[in-house]
DNA sequence: AACCGCTAGGAAATCGATTGCCTAGACGCT
DNA sequence: AGCGTCTAGGCAATCGATTTCCTAGCGGTT
């Protein structure tokens, strides 16, 4: 038999149904009969104690549904177990794999993460690292969804910081970013190796640091085996629409297309449903290749869309990976570049 | 001339830049020469300090680069200003709107989030509950995919929570959940006002809570005025494949169909595309109204998609606003079901 | 019998900030 | 001159857990 508290509804000892006032470890220890510290020794698996005391203070703290207070603990020991993680832009499409795969490999190790979202606000952005040094996190992941160089969110600060998805122009400080140049080669030679030549390249904006570094390397990797584009690079907007514009653009110029390597799987969404309207068959007319593998857009095309997987979740993984061993003291600095894998559908099949 | 400590560069004092060594508050106290007990209240406008000495140690904190240490703080005061999020699925879609809206309401009152992603594993949410204790949060916000009631994520807990889009089942509890009847009614509604006669449903799988909930509202507000159904509902999947297939059943049963109320964007944006693809036109021959009013879906389809709006953000920061209510002392009860609105675009355009 | 070594567990300092209580000194009033 | 009042700021307890140092007592050895 439990002892069952006068008014208090005892709900089982496996349930976590902590009372109203929270309880400390005194309490745990007056229950099991010693001194605090050694209850403390017993429940962290320290000290020089007979196994049946710890037993006993075990099953205390069980009875009364102890848990820690981590403040108190972390004052001691200068340890969180937390890490913050700052999304420079806004939280979205791409953040949330970054943040599962960091959340898998912080907890294994059993830590948890702050999420602050700093909406491109620089201010917002200096505001939540005061709140995250303040609390004392043990490290920082910055995110955000621009993958060229942004300047470091501080200098000399006390605790490490890596950077996922984008890095940081201080080569001193360690970044975690996807291939994108890797991703756009693959992409071109799996269109060479199904037997197209007459290839061309739509993507986003010039001045976006994604889209004119993807076309230098598809260029880079068609010239590498010998050929040119169809067409020079069409450069508009990260958009269905635009993927809608660039067919009527690639059916009027006469250019015979037989490929296209989409800078999103969005482009390519908007160009497979203009060239089917337009009576071309996707792949037997035309292949088509996207990028990033959003599964709503690569499930939704007919047929489904092949498409360069930047593996964001691994690269969350990696850079929370990299911030572990930089807290434990074996810091990793400059630039790691991951790379990605095609996923290959309908769209290319031959 | 402010004091150069010996070889650590100094960066100017507005950067933050905190050196490697945390500034406690008696680094301040001594520089400003105080006391720590009047240093603390300097810096927290407490106590009867003459304004000059309040400035110096204001000033001496900021020469430092003082943050205060959280833990410490909060193991004197008892609260943490900090909320745990709970999400029962996974961090998705759904998630990120409520959490935006979440963080809204709660970066004014200078609160931060703990993210907690249990991935529809009970076992990963009690442990994540434990810790959110553990870290003695102010209050919890649980979360997840699922609009149906679900058990209460503990009972008698130390701290208020609130259930954001999903429910408890447990009355007593505080939920903010969209009104997806309300949203079901609008659309039929909407159809109506344009002329529409012949509305089908086409949604979910008939399990789903939303799906047969929305499908019971939906036949009801048509029944009000005066209408029936022109098929029974189609209950599927929630997806484009779903939509393509019912296009087909809807065109081969000859009901002649001119208006479709969707289950969900998804759902709408297939049936676009097979209905044009079979001739139709939309919304000449037939509207369509979708669910979610998901950016990228409403804008992909062709004509653009009119969809009722749930307002995630909206409940994201309802649910913090009655979570920051409940700390402070005033907590709310039951299910708070909030209105969505309709959004029209050219799928309805008249 | 005297001594040594070992084990189990207690006492108390510590982390950093807050806060209630106390007092030195300035000032004013009779 | 003596006393009361008020102000500015110091002192020290406190929050809860960890950890170092210390000791009582036991058993074994010569």
């Amino acid at each position: 038999m439990t002892r069952v508290p006068e008014t208090v509804p005892e709900t089982g000892e496996e349930t976590l149904s902590t009372m109203d006032r929270a309880v400390t470890i005194s309490q745990v220890a007056a229950l099991a009969g010693v001194s605090t510290g050694t209850a403390s020794k017993a429940l962290n698996g320290r000290g020089a104690l007979r196994p049946e005391t710890r037993l006993r203070v075990q099953q205390a703290a069980e009875q009364l549904g102890f848990v820690a207070n981590a403040a108190a603990r972390s004052l001691q020991t200068g340890r969180t177990y937390t890490v913050g993680m700052i999304t420079t832009d806004s939280i979205g499409r791409f953040s949330i794999p970054l943040l599962i795969g960091a959340e898998d490999a912080l907890g294994a190790g059993q830590m948890s993460i702050f999420l602050c979202d700093a909406r491109d606000d620089p201010i917002r952005e200096q505001y939540y690292l005061r709140t995250l040094l303040s609390r004392k996190v043990d490290g920082i992941i910055v995110t955000g969804r621009r993958t060229d160089a942004r300047a470091p969110i501080g200098v000399g600060l006390p605790v490490p910081v890596v950077y996922a998805f984008i890095s940081s122009t201080d080569p001193q400080d360690c970044s975690v970013v996807p291939d994108e140049a890797d991703g756009a080669r693959r992409a071109i030679r799996h269109l060479l190796a199904i037997g197209r030549r007459r290839i061309a390249h739509v993507t986003g904006p010039e001045h976006h640091h994604s889209a004119s570094l993807r076309a230098r390397a598809a260029e880079e990797a068609l010239a590498g085996e010998g050929f040119r584009p169809a067409t020079p690079t069409l450069y508009g907007e990260w958009s269905e629409a635009w993927g809608r514009q660039a067919a009527g653009i690639l059916l009027n110029t006469g250019a015979e297309v037989d490929a296209v390597f989409c800078g999103s799987d969005q482009i390519a969404r908007g160009l497979t449903e203009a060239l089917s309207k337009a009576g071309k068959q996707v792949p037997r007319d035309v292949a088509l290749v996207g990028f990033d593998n959003w599964d709503v857009m690569v499930e939704g095309c007919q047929p489904a869309l092949t498409s360069v997987d930047m593996d964001l979740e691994g690269i969350g993984r990696s850079a929370a990976e990299m911030l572990l061993a930089a807290i434990n003291g074996t810091p990793a600095h400059g630039r790691h570049a991951r790379p990605g894998r095609l996923i290959p559908r309908a769209s290319t099949a031959v």
